[in-house]
DNA sequence: AGCACGCCGACT
DNA sequence: GTCGGCGTGCTC
């Protein structure tokens, strides 16, 4: 009687075990159907068991095999569980959340087969001359196929109306499918010559022979793409595949058109949470099945199993959503160096403003650093830094005179201007101006968001809304006056100032409806606004030729912030929108208002000088000793519950002291946002300068807190957090 | 996580 | 006498 463990979607770290009947043929990890509990779910086969610890009259038997799709390779496997273990997650749950949805359910899936097409008999002996004229694709893609067949990716390269074309051929019965075609060319639109810097950079990757880190530090607009593209033609002409990591969704689209253009008859698929159900499996299986050449994706694509693998590429590595926040709290970036140094390939981690953890690993020889110190597109430069001291300057609505009066110039020359504010709505706080009530949200620590668009009150951490009251609800008074800057608000002030101008507000209450991100940037690229107001949305994206004034209003909340990361991020996030301004042949300006406008970090910014300011913050992480300098973790709970919630940490805080290890142990301190919707939130962190020590002590330690679990707490354990 | 079982309060 | 609250425990 043969046994197999499985991984099941429930939150314990165990597998579970089954019977398999002599003539069922199981692979492991193929996906199968079993009974759990009293209804059947599906699993993942990970290995054979030699016998079982339970009592043979409890293992019940796999209900099913699926064999719709291959297995999961044995090396998609052991990644999975380096992760379960590493980010110390349940494995079934690791293994689980790993699989595009589609894949999850117990239905099996039709795989869309890839076929290439080629010319029938009758299409062989066709005439072209005795087609009608006005039929060119249909001509084009019957020229095409006399050289050879050809696949669904060279064809989309010969015109966009090709699928209706084919279909009328297919019909007409001169074009048939045929089996796919292996082939080692591909069409490559090189752009343009390299530059020394890119040349050398591409040169390392290239002569790497088996696992290497690369961090390519490239100022904006150096190239880091032109660099990915080369790396990509030089590992497609080798047979391989290439995994490109990209930040968000929003920007996928258009990166994919983009790679599409410079390899248009390559098999590229996107995998990100934007696509349908069925696109997003499909997609996986093409890539599993080694028949997409390209993958571009967010971070959950890390896990798609590439037979062929050869190059990662992370793109913006120090970008925050790399790290997922909920459920498996993986590192994509940190997942995709496990992943090449498994694979035994290179990995390129690109960045203008590298984490620190990667800059320290680049320093001390770990990664091979690669610098691109020059603007690939000349002659563009930097954009010029300056700092307005708005302890010094009169503020209209949060708008300093200088910061005006170069919008006023940019509208006069036709050039567009980009104002970044980090907070959405019409001002962050509504105030009674008798009493000095403030409008708090009832169910969290947060301050309510005044929108005046529905005149409502909104809670930006738990979604809830209300009504503005007419009156302050403390004192009665009806002078309640808005304070602070929100985009809303801005955009009013920046409307009545500049009456003629044409606004665009990009921030997610002008964007939430699918499409309109789109159209607001085609609108921004053909020119149709004039002054743009976004939060962090527009800091990343395409280049906006026509911008170039980028206004910063008030960004000191980083300076002073509990979370310390928060500078470094401020850096890198001004460092991008900065990136937005004077891309294209005309020179860029950023005007940053701050209180502290001396600041190191400004100071960095104007020289645009990432190494100091790195070197800086480097030497104070190192003596406050923390990270890169440290490894931690994070215990976090919350409850309605208070009391039970504090009185879980304290008691997890006991049994890790109990455990006698060299971890530092920090005190059970309250949540950066102590209570939301109604649950109170605190923490437990736990640091040690030691990777394995900090491991070693979380494998001790996690059992004792899912013994010590309740119904009434939410709790979850953090490896390398990245917010606090 | 689900989903049972199980033991105490207000209802036909 | 039952319906149903959510506390506890198990799932191969």
């Amino acid at each position: 009687m043969s046994i197999i463990r499985v991984a099941l979607d429930v939150p314990l770290s165990t597998l579970f075990d089954y019977v398999v009947s002599a003539e069922m043929r199981i692979e492991i990890g193929q996906r199968v159907v079993v009974p759990f509990g009293r209804k059947q779910v599906l699993g993942i086969a990970m290995e054979w068991a030699e016998g079982s610890d339970l009592d043979a009259s409890r293992i019940k038997p796999v209900t099913q095999v699926l064999d719709d799709v291959p297995p999961l390779p044995q090396e998609t496997l052991t990644l999975l569980r380096f992760c379960g273990d590493y980010y110390h997650f349940p494995l079934g749950m690791t293994v689980l959340s790993a699989l595009p949805t589609r894949l999850r359910a117990l239905e099996p899936i039709k795989l869309k087969q890839t076929l290439d097409y080629t010319l029938s008999p009758a299409g062989r002996a066709l005439d072209l001359a005795n087609l009608p004229k006005r039929r060119v694709v249909q001509q084009r893609i019957l020229l095409a196929l006399r050289e050879a067949p050809l696949s669904g990716a060279q064809f989309r390269s010969l015109s966009p109306t090709v699928p209706a074309a084919l279909k009328a051929l297919l019909e007409a019965g001169w074009v048939e499918a045929c089996e796919p075609v292996t082939r080692n060319t591909h069409t490559f639109n090189d752009a343009h010559a390299l530059t020394t810097e890119q040349q050398h950079a591409v040169d390392s990757v290239v002569q790497q022979q088996g696992y290497g880190c690369f961090l390519l530090h490239g100022i904006t607009g150096s190239g880091k793409t032109e660099v990915y593209v080369h790396l990509m033609h030089e590992m497609l002409q080798r047979g391989g595949q290439v995994l490109l990591l990209v930040p968000e969704i929003n920007l996928t689209p258009q990166l994919e058109n983009y790679f599409r253009s410079r390899f248009p008859d390559v098999d590229l698929v996107s995998l990100h949470s934007g696509l349908a159900d069925g696109e997003r499996a499909q997609n996986w299986l093409k890539a599993q099945s080694g028949a997409a050449r390209i993958v571009l994706g967010t971070r959950l694509s890390i896990f798609t199993p590439l037979p062929s693998l050869s190059l990662i590429l992370v793109d913006e590595e120090h970008d925050p959503s790399f790290k997922q926040q909920d459920g498996l709290r993986y590192s994509a970036r940190d997942v995709a160096i496990f992943r090449a140094s498994q694979r035994n390939v290179p990995i390129v981690l690109g960045s203008a403003t590298p984490s620190l953890e990667s800059w320290h690993n680049a320093q001390s020889g770990r990664y091979k650093l690669l610098t691109l110190t020059q603007r690939a597109v000349q002659p563009a430069t930097l954009p010029k830094v300056r700092c307005m001291d708005i302890t010094q300057l009169p503020l209209h609505e949060g708008l300093s005179e200088p910061l005006l009066t170069a919008i006023e110039a940019r509208l006069q020359r036709k050039e567009q201007s980009l104002i970044f504010i980090n907070r959405r709505g019409y001002s962050p706080v509504l105030m009674c101006s008798a009493c000095g009530w403030l409008s708090e949200c009832k169910h969290c620590t947060g301050k309510l968001v005044l929108h005046m668009k529905d005149r409502s009150l909104r809670c930006h951490h738990c979604g809830m809304q209300q009504r503005v009251p007419h009156a302050c609800p403390t004192c009665g008074d009806v002078d309640l006056k808005p304070v602070g800057i929100g985009t809303q608000r801005l955009e009013e002030t920046l409307q009545s100032r500049f009456p003629e101008a044409r606004i665009l507000r990009v921030d997610r209450d002008s964007t939430r409806n699918k499409g309109t991100w789109d159209a607001m940037r085609k609108q921004i690229h053909d020119g149709e606004a004039d002054i743009l107001i976004g939060t962090q949305m527009l800091a990343k994206g395409h280049d906006f030729p026509n911008l170039t004034l980028v206004g910063v209003i008030n960004p000191d909340g980083a300076l002073y912030s509990s979370d310390f990361r928060a500078s470094e991020k401020l850096f890198a996030q001004l460092t991008q929108v900065g990136g937005r301004a004077g891309r294209a042949d005309k020179a860029g300006e950023v005007i940053v208002q701050s209180a502290f406008p001396n600041h190191s970090l400004f100071q960095a910014l104007r020289a645009h000088d990432y190494e100091s300011w790195a070197r800086t913050l480097l030497a104070e992480r190192s003596l406050a000793g923390l990270p890169p300098f440290a490894f931690q973790a994070l215990l976090s709970a919350e409850s309605k519950d208070e009391q039970l919630m504090l009185k879980f940490l304290h008691q997890a805080r006991a049994r890790a002291e109990q455990l006698q290890t060299e971890v530092e142990i920090y005190g059970v301190v309250p949540a950066a946002m102590p209570r939301r919707a109604n649950h109170h939130r605190a923490q437990l962190l736990l640091q040690s300068d030691a990777r394995k020590t900090l491991q070693a002590f979380l494998r001790s330690w996690k059992p004792e807190l899912d013994s010590m679990a309740s119904q009434k707490i939410r709790w979850s354990l953090d490896v390398d957090p990245q917010e606090y």
